[in-house]
DNA sequence: TATTGTTATACTCTATAACTATA
DNA sequence: TATAGTTATAGAGTATAACAATA
Protein backbone atom coordinates (compact mmCIF):
# COMPACT_ATOMS: atom_id res chain seq x y z
CA UNK A 1 0.00 0.00 0.00
CA UNK A 2 1.18 3.16 -1.54
CA UNK A 3 1.85 6.19 1.68
CA UNK A 4 -0.75 8.33 0.35
CA UNK A 5 -3.14 5.56 0.47
CA UNK A 6 -2.53 5.29 4.12
CA UNK A 7 -2.63 9.03 4.48
CA UNK A 8 -5.79 9.10 2.32
CA UNK A 9 -7.50 6.47 4.48
CA UNK A 10 -6.84 7.73 7.77
CA UNK A 11 -8.10 11.43 6.89
CA UNK A 12 -11.17 9.72 6.06
CA UNK A 13 -11.92 7.76 8.85
CA UNK A 14 -11.76 9.16 12.20
CA UNK A 15 -12.14 6.79 15.14
CA UNK A 16 -15.90 7.38 15.52
CA UNK A 17 -15.91 4.82 18.72
CA UNK A 18 -14.50 8.30 20.59
CA UNK A 19 -17.34 10.49 20.26
CA UNK A 20 -19.08 7.79 22.53
CA UNK A 21 -18.46 8.46 26.06
CA UNK A 22 -19.37 6.36 29.31
CA UNK A 23 -22.37 6.93 29.83
CA UNK A 24 -23.68 6.20 26.12
CA UNK A 25 -26.13 3.23 25.67
CA UNK A 26 -24.17 0.43 24.63
CA UNK A 27 -26.14 0.34 21.29
CA UNK A 28 -24.79 3.50 19.95
CA UNK A 29 -20.99 2.36 20.72
CA UNK A 30 -22.37 -0.64 19.03
CA UNK A 31 -23.39 1.79 16.22
CA UNK A 32 -19.87 3.84 15.94
CA UNK A 33 -17.98 0.66 16.31
CA UNK A 34 -19.37 -0.78 12.98
CA UNK A 35 -19.24 2.49 11.56
CA UNK A 36 -15.63 3.04 12.41
CA UNK A 37 -14.66 -0.52 11.05
CA UNK A 38 -17.09 0.25 7.76
CA UNK A 39 -15.49 3.37 7.18
CA UNK A 40 -11.97 1.77 7.32
CA UNK A 41 -12.46 -0.33 4.94
CA UNK A 42 -14.17 1.03 2.29
CA UNK A 43 -11.90 4.05 1.78
CA UNK A 44 -9.26 1.43 1.49
CA UNK A 45 -11.31 0.26 -0.92
CA UNK A 46 -12.33 3.53 -3.04
CA UNK A 47 -8.01 4.35 -2.34
CA UNK A 48 -7.77 1.33 -3.97
CA UNK A 49 -9.66 1.58 -7.12
CA UNK A 50 -8.51 4.83 -7.44
CA UNK A 51 -4.60 4.33 -7.60
CA UNK A 52 -4.49 0.97 -8.59
CA UNK A 53 -7.32 1.28 -11.41
CA UNK A 54 -8.40 5.00 -11.69
CA UNK A 55 -11.72 4.16 -10.96
CA UNK A 56 -14.57 4.70 -8.03
CA UNK A 57 -16.91 2.40 -6.20
CA UNK A 58 -19.93 3.95 -8.54
CA UNK A 59 -18.04 2.60 -11.31
CA UNK A 60 -16.98 -0.50 -10.16
CA UNK A 61 -20.72 -0.80 -9.13
CA UNK A 62 -22.21 -0.38 -12.45
CA UNK A 63 -19.77 -2.63 -14.44
CA UNK A 64 -20.32 -5.51 -11.68
CA UNK A 65 -23.94 -5.08 -12.75
CA UNK A 66 -23.31 -5.62 -16.24
CA UNK A 67 -20.93 -8.42 -15.90
CA UNK A 68 -23.74 -10.82 -13.93
CA UNK A 69 -26.12 -10.06 -17.13
CA UNK A 70 -24.08 -10.50 -19.86
CA UNK A 71 -26.72 -9.85 -22.19
CA UNK A 72 -26.70 -6.04 -20.76
CA UNK A 73 -29.16 -4.12 -19.23
CA UNK A 74 -31.45 -1.09 -19.72
CA UNK A 75 -30.50 2.37 -18.25
CA UNK A 76 -33.40 2.18 -16.51
CA UNK A 77 -32.94 -1.02 -15.05
CA UNK A 78 -29.49 -0.11 -13.71
CA UNK A 79 -30.99 3.09 -12.31
CA UNK A 80 -33.40 0.73 -10.26
CA UNK A 81 -30.69 -2.16 -9.07
CA UNK A 82 -28.73 0.52 -8.39
CA UNK A 83 -31.49 2.77 -6.29
CA UNK A 84 -29.61 6.12 -8.29
CA UNK A 85 -31.18 8.14 -10.01
CA UNK A 86 -31.54 8.00 -14.16
CA UNK A 87 -29.36 11.27 -14.62
CA UNK A 88 -26.37 9.63 -12.23
CA UNK A 89 -26.60 6.52 -14.57
CA UNK A 90 -26.26 8.29 -17.74
CA UNK A 91 -23.42 10.28 -16.45
CA UNK A 92 -21.38 7.24 -15.35
CA UNK A 93 -22.30 5.32 -18.63
CA UNK A 94 -20.57 8.30 -20.20
CA UNK A 95 -17.73 7.99 -18.98
CA UNK A 96 -17.20 4.01 -19.31
CA UNK A 97 -18.38 4.64 -22.70
CA UNK A 98 -15.67 7.19 -23.46
CA UNK A 99 -13.14 4.98 -22.34
CA UNK A 100 -14.54 1.81 -24.15
CA UNK A 101 -15.37 -0.69 -21.56
CA UNK A 102 -19.42 -0.15 -21.87
CA UNK A 103 -21.53 0.41 -25.02
CA UNK A 104 -25.04 1.50 -25.54
CA UNK A 105 -27.17 -0.93 -27.79
CA UNK A 106 -30.05 0.63 -29.45
CA UNK A 107 -33.50 -1.65 -28.70
CA UNK A 108 -35.28 -2.24 -31.80
CA UNK A 109 -38.75 -2.77 -30.06
CA UNK A 110 -38.19 0.44 -28.32
CA UNK A 111 -36.44 3.58 -29.60
CA UNK A 112 -36.52 5.66 -26.47
CA UNK A 113 -34.47 2.73 -24.90
CA UNK A 114 -30.99 2.00 -24.74
CA UNK A 115 -28.96 -1.67 -23.41
CA UNK A 116 -25.47 -0.95 -21.74
CA UNK A 117 -23.15 -3.89 -21.85
CA UNK A 118 -19.58 -4.69 -21.07
CA UNK A 119 -17.19 -4.62 -24.61
CA UNK A 120 -14.55 -7.30 -24.45
CA UNK A 121 -12.37 -4.31 -22.94
CA UNK A 122 -14.62 -3.66 -20.05
CA UNK A 123 -15.05 -7.52 -19.25
CA UNK A 124 -11.22 -8.01 -19.38
CA UNK A 125 -10.69 -4.71 -16.85
CA UNK A 126 -13.86 -6.09 -15.05
CA UNK A 127 -12.10 -9.25 -14.38
CA UNK A 128 -9.11 -7.70 -13.07
CA UNK A 129 -10.66 -5.10 -11.04
CA UNK A 130 -12.99 -7.72 -9.28
CA UNK A 131 -10.26 -10.09 -8.78
CA UNK A 132 -7.76 -7.21 -7.11
CA UNK A 133 -11.37 -6.34 -5.14
CA UNK A 134 -11.98 -9.63 -3.33
CA UNK A 135 -7.98 -9.98 -2.37
CA UNK A 136 -7.88 -6.58 -0.96
CA UNK A 137 -11.20 -8.05 1.06
CA UNK A 138 -9.30 -10.85 1.74
CA UNK A 139 -5.98 -9.62 2.93
CA UNK A 140 -8.57 -6.98 5.26
CA UNK A 141 -10.64 -9.96 6.81
CA UNK A 142 -8.19 -12.56 7.26
CA UNK A 143 -6.99 -11.86 10.93
CA UNK A 144 -10.73 -12.52 11.76
CA UNK A 145 -11.14 -15.66 14.05
CA UNK A 146 -13.52 -18.44 12.24
CA UNK A 147 -15.80 -17.80 15.03
CA UNK A 148 -16.06 -13.95 14.76
CA UNK A 149 -16.20 -13.88 10.81
CA UNK A 150 -19.08 -16.58 11.22
CA UNK A 151 -20.29 -14.66 14.46
CA UNK A 152 -20.42 -11.31 12.44
CA UNK A 153 -22.13 -13.04 9.46
CA UNK A 154 -25.11 -14.14 11.07
CA UNK A 155 -25.61 -10.93 13.31
CA UNK A 156 -25.69 -9.04 10.40
CA UNK A 157 -28.33 -11.08 8.66
CA UNK A 158 -30.62 -10.24 11.47
CA UNK A 159 -29.76 -6.76 11.33
CA UNK A 160 -29.84 -6.13 7.75
CA UNK A 161 -33.36 -7.75 7.27
CA UNK A 162 -34.35 -5.80 10.39
CA UNK A 163 -33.64 -2.67 8.58
CA UNK A 164 -34.87 -3.53 5.73
CA UNK A 165 -38.27 -4.48 7.36
CA UNK A 166 -38.31 -0.83 9.18
CA UNK A 167 -38.24 0.63 6.00
CA UNK A 168 -40.60 -1.20 3.57
CA UNK A 169 -43.06 -2.03 6.80
CA UNK A 170 -43.66 1.84 7.41
CA UNK A 171 -43.60 2.71 3.66
CA UNK B 1 -40.85 8.76 9.64
CA UNK B 2 -41.87 10.84 6.98
CA UNK B 3 -42.19 9.28 3.40
CA UNK B 4 -39.63 11.63 1.54
CA UNK B 5 -37.38 10.34 4.22
CA UNK B 6 -37.76 6.54 3.23
CA UNK B 7 -37.50 7.30 -0.33
CA UNK B 8 -34.72 8.85 0.39
CA UNK B 9 -33.40 6.21 2.43
CA UNK B 10 -33.66 3.43 -0.18
CA UNK B 11 -32.38 5.68 -2.60
CA UNK B 12 -29.03 5.84 -1.01
CA UNK B 13 -29.30 2.34 -0.95
CA UNK B 14 -29.06 -0.24 -2.68
CA UNK B 15 -28.78 -3.87 -1.19
CA UNK B 16 -25.39 -4.49 -1.98
CA UNK B 17 -25.33 -7.73 -1.38
CA UNK B 18 -26.85 -8.24 -4.95
CA UNK B 19 -23.26 -7.86 -5.63
CA UNK B 20 -22.41 -10.85 -4.51
CA UNK B 21 -22.66 -13.99 -7.17
CA UNK B 22 -22.67 -17.58 -5.59
CA UNK B 23 -19.08 -18.47 -6.21
CA UNK B 24 -18.24 -14.89 -4.65
CA UNK B 25 -16.01 -15.70 -1.30
CA UNK B 26 -17.78 -15.68 1.82
CA UNK B 27 -15.16 -12.60 2.92
CA UNK B 28 -16.70 -10.50 0.24
CA UNK B 29 -20.28 -11.67 1.16
CA UNK B 30 -19.62 -10.79 5.00
CA UNK B 31 -18.42 -7.36 3.41
CA UNK B 32 -21.23 -6.65 1.35
CA UNK B 33 -23.42 -7.14 4.14
CA UNK B 34 -21.58 -4.70 6.55
CA UNK B 35 -21.87 -2.31 4.04
CA UNK B 36 -25.11 -2.56 3.21
CA UNK B 37 -26.50 -2.46 6.67
CA UNK B 38 -24.10 0.51 7.64
CA UNK B 39 -24.97 2.06 4.54
CA UNK B 40 -28.86 1.39 5.56
CA UNK B 41 -28.52 3.28 9.22
CA UNK B 42 -25.97 6.07 8.25
CA UNK B 43 -28.52 7.18 5.86
CA UNK B 44 -31.39 7.06 8.27
CA UNK B 45 -29.77 8.94 10.51
CA UNK B 46 -28.57 11.78 7.81
CA UNK B 47 -32.19 12.05 6.82
CA UNK B 48 -33.19 12.22 10.30
CA UNK B 49 -30.22 14.87 11.24
CA UNK B 50 -31.73 17.41 8.07
CA UNK B 51 -35.27 16.48 8.32
CA UNK B 52 -35.40 16.99 11.88
CA UNK B 53 -32.74 19.65 13.39
CA UNK B 54 -31.68 21.06 9.74
CA UNK B 55 -28.33 19.40 10.62
CA UNK B 56 -25.56 17.19 8.96
CA UNK B 57 -23.42 14.65 10.14
CA UNK B 58 -20.18 16.64 10.42
CA UNK B 59 -21.87 18.90 11.78
CA UNK B 60 -23.09 16.83 14.50
CA UNK B 61 -19.60 15.28 14.94
CA UNK B 62 -18.11 18.62 15.47
CA UNK B 63 -20.48 19.73 17.73
CA UNK B 64 -20.59 16.07 19.72
CA UNK B 65 -16.66 16.86 19.84
CA UNK B 66 -16.84 20.27 21.74
CA UNK B 67 -19.22 18.95 24.01
CA UNK B 68 -16.81 15.87 25.49
CA UNK B 69 -14.44 19.26 25.89
CA UNK B 70 -16.00 21.87 28.29
CA UNK B 71 -13.20 24.17 27.91
CA UNK B 72 -13.62 24.54 24.06
CA UNK B 73 -11.00 22.97 21.21
CA UNK B 74 -8.60 24.57 18.78
CA UNK B 75 -9.41 24.21 14.90
CA UNK B 76 -6.45 22.20 14.21
CA UNK B 77 -7.47 19.80 17.13
CA UNK B 78 -10.77 19.41 15.97
CA UNK B 79 -8.92 19.21 12.50
CA UNK B 80 -6.80 16.22 14.17
CA UNK B 81 -9.30 14.52 16.04
CA UNK B 82 -12.13 14.84 12.90
CA UNK B 83 -9.25 13.63 10.47
CA UNK B 84 -10.63 15.91 8.01
CA UNK B 85 -8.58 19.04 6.56
CA UNK B 86 -8.37 22.66 8.50
CA UNK B 87 -10.48 24.34 5.83
CA UNK B 88 -13.32 22.29 6.14
CA UNK B 89 -13.18 22.70 10.13
CA UNK B 90 -13.27 26.27 9.38
CA UNK B 91 -16.24 25.85 7.06
CA UNK B 92 -18.34 23.81 9.24
CA UNK B 93 -17.34 26.02 11.87
CA UNK B 94 -18.35 29.58 10.19
CA UNK B 95 -21.55 27.57 9.70
CA UNK B 96 -22.19 26.95 13.42
CA UNK B 97 -21.04 29.94 13.69
CA UNK B 98 -23.35 31.96 11.91
CA UNK B 99 -26.58 30.09 14.04
CA UNK B 100 -25.00 31.08 16.93
CA UNK B 101 -24.35 27.47 17.94
CA UNK B 102 -20.47 27.48 18.51
CA UNK B 103 -17.82 30.62 19.15
CA UNK B 104 -14.67 31.55 18.60
CA UNK B 105 -12.86 32.52 21.34
CA UNK B 106 -9.24 34.55 20.77
CA UNK B 107 -6.19 32.98 22.54
CA UNK B 108 -4.04 35.35 24.68
CA UNK B 109 -0.97 32.88 24.21
CA UNK B 110 -1.18 32.36 20.82
CA UNK B 111 -2.33 34.74 18.29
CA UNK B 112 -2.72 32.84 15.50
CA UNK B 113 -5.15 30.25 16.86
CA UNK B 114 -9.22 30.41 18.37
CA UNK B 115 -10.55 28.07 20.81
CA UNK B 116 -14.41 26.72 19.48
CA UNK B 117 -16.57 26.53 22.53
CA UNK B 118 -20.31 25.41 22.33
CA UNK B 119 -22.40 28.25 23.35
CA UNK B 120 -25.14 27.67 25.47
CA UNK B 121 -27.97 27.18 22.57
CA UNK B 122 -25.46 25.25 20.88
CA UNK B 123 -25.53 23.00 23.90
CA UNK B 124 -29.43 22.88 24.36
CA UNK B 125 -29.06 22.13 20.34
CA UNK B 126 -26.35 19.43 20.71
CA UNK B 127 -28.57 17.80 23.89
CA UNK B 128 -31.24 17.36 22.28
CA UNK B 129 -30.49 16.16 18.83
CA UNK B 130 -28.02 13.97 20.52
CA UNK B 131 -30.83 12.27 23.04
CA UNK B 132 -32.93 11.27 19.51
CA UNK B 133 -29.46 10.50 17.60
CA UNK B 134 -29.57 7.79 20.59
CA UNK B 135 -33.09 6.96 20.29
CA UNK B 136 -32.51 6.62 16.74
CA UNK B 137 -29.84 3.91 17.09
CA UNK B 138 -31.77 2.15 19.54
CA UNK B 139 -34.65 1.61 17.97
CA UNK B 140 -32.85 0.74 14.80
CA UNK B 141 -31.01 -2.51 16.89
CA UNK B 142 -33.77 -2.83 19.13
CA UNK B 143 -34.79 -5.95 17.38
CA UNK B 144 -30.90 -7.51 17.06
CA UNK B 145 -31.12 -10.52 20.12
CA UNK B 146 -29.19 -10.31 22.93
CA UNK B 147 -26.69 -12.66 21.66
CA UNK B 148 -26.34 -11.45 18.35
CA UNK B 149 -25.70 -7.71 19.90
CA UNK B 150 -23.19 -8.78 21.64
CA UNK B 151 -21.48 -11.14 19.04
CA UNK B 152 -21.34 -7.82 16.93
CA UNK B 153 -19.72 -5.98 19.29
CA UNK B 154 -16.77 -8.27 19.79
CA UNK B 155 -16.58 -9.47 16.24
CA UNK B 156 -16.38 -5.99 15.25
CA UNK B 157 -14.10 -5.12 18.00
CA UNK B 158 -11.41 -7.49 16.53
CA UNK B 159 -12.26 -6.42 12.93
CA UNK B 160 -11.71 -2.66 13.86
CA UNK B 161 -8.22 -3.43 15.91
CA UNK B 162 -7.14 -5.89 13.12
CA UNK B 163 -7.97 -2.81 10.24
CA UNK B 164 -6.41 0.02 12.07
CA UNK B 165 -3.55 -2.05 13.24
CA UNK B 166 -2.69 -2.91 9.28
CA UNK B 167 -2.96 0.75 8.33
CA UNK B 168 -0.24 1.90 11.40
CA UNK B 169 1.81 -0.96 10.82
CA UNK B 170 2.57 -0.32 7.35
CA UNK B 171 2.57 3.44 7.64
C1' DT C 1 11.14 27.84 9.11
C1' DA C 2 6.97 25.87 10.94
C1' DT C 3 2.27 26.33 12.40
C1' DT C 4 -2.64 28.32 12.63
C1' DG C 5 -6.33 29.39 10.32
C1' DT C 6 -8.59 31.24 5.96
C1' DT C 7 -9.69 31.32 1.28
C1' DA C 8 -10.24 29.56 -3.26
C1' DT C 9 -10.86 25.83 -6.09
C1' DA C 10 -11.98 21.29 -7.74
C1' DC C 11 -13.77 16.73 -7.73
C1' DT C 12 -17.02 12.86 -6.54
C1' DC C 13 -21.43 11.53 -5.59
C1' DT C 14 -26.06 12.24 -5.67
C1' DA C 15 -30.75 14.56 -5.84
C1' DT C 16 -34.28 17.38 -8.25
C1' DA C 17 -36.36 18.91 -12.10
C1' DA C 18 -37.09 20.39 -16.86
C1' DC C 19 -36.87 18.50 -21.28
C1' DT C 20 -37.10 15.26 -25.73
C1' DA C 21 -38.45 11.50 -27.97
C1' DT C 22 -41.17 7.71 -27.97
C1' DA C 23 -44.76 4.54 -26.26
C1' DT D 1 -50.45 10.29 -20.22
C1' DA D 2 -46.52 7.60 -18.95
C1' DT D 3 -41.83 6.06 -19.65
C1' DA D 4 -36.66 6.20 -21.25
C1' DG D 5 -33.01 8.74 -21.23
C1' DT D 6 -30.52 13.38 -21.29
C1' DT D 7 -29.23 17.69 -19.56
C1' DA D 8 -28.60 21.24 -16.20
C1' DT D 9 -28.14 22.55 -11.70
C1' DA D 10 -27.39 22.33 -6.78
C1' DG D 11 -25.64 20.73 -2.52
C1' DA D 12 -22.85 17.70 0.70
C1' DG D 13 -18.53 16.28 1.64
C1' DT D 14 -13.82 16.40 1.14
C1' DA D 15 -9.04 17.28 -0.78
C1' DT D 16 -5.23 20.34 -2.39
C1' DA D 17 -2.84 24.39 -2.39
C1' DA D 18 -1.73 29.29 -1.90
C1' DC D 19 -1.75 32.71 1.54
C1' DA D 20 -1.34 35.98 5.82
C1' DA D 21 -0.30 36.29 10.45
C1' DT D 22 2.21 34.66 14.06
C1' DA D 23 5.41 31.56 16.51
Amino acid sequence: MSETLITATLQNNPDLESRAVPEDHQDLRLWLRLLTCCNLIESQIRSHLRTDFESTLPRFDLMAQLQRTPGGMKMSELSRHMMVTNGNITGITDQLEKEGLVERIKVATDRRSSIIRLTAKGKRSFRKMAKSHEEWIRSMFAGLSEKNRASLFEALGELKQMTQVNLSGRA
